[in-house]
DNA sequence: ACAATGACATAAG
DNA sequence: GCTTATGCCATTG
């Protein structure tokens, strides 16, 4: 369950996936990819379903390789997942796919999401 | 240390 | 395009 051992790669996913503009999407691979392994795309999956609610953590964002929501246990989920898109101005086609040419984020390398994410613990923006 | 688990990725049928 | 099987990584019992 994460608890205080945010410190390793656990924390270093989090901050990538902070950095996901809004209105854009990641995928597991490639937040895996940038902070550590790309094929370390379970462990994001993993480290994302522990987040609590208050994490500031933009976990919507992140599909899969497909362009698809990957939530399928709890159904629910994956219905909120797709509202939150949808309310960023992503558009979904009828089959639930994300167009990644269209919405897929760049990307960053380490050393810059590790400083944008330095300025952000510093600043933290919302309530 | 080993086996199982999970919001993945990729290849094959 | 969907289903299976296999590989990978970090965590847990």
């Amino acid at each position: 369950m994460v608890r205080r051992r945010d410190r390793g790669i656990f924390a270093r996913i989090y901050a990538v996936v902070r950095m996901i503009p809004h209105g854009q999407v990641a995928t597991y691979g490639q937040i895996a990819s940038i902070v550590a392994d790309p094929q370390a795309a379970r462990t994001v999956g993993w480290a994302l379903s522990g987040l609590s609610e208050d994490a500031r953590v933009p976990w919507h964002r992140v599909i899969n390789a497909r362009g698809r929501i990957s939530l399928r246990q709890h159904p629910g989920a994956a219905e909120k997942q797709r509202v939150l898109l949808e309310h960023e101005g992503i558009v979904l086609d009828r089959h639930g796919r994300i167009d990644l040419e269209t919405y897929q984020w760049e990307g960053l390398d380490w050393p810059a999401i590790e400083a944008l994410h330095t300025a952000w613990e510093k600043e933290p923006p919302g309530p």
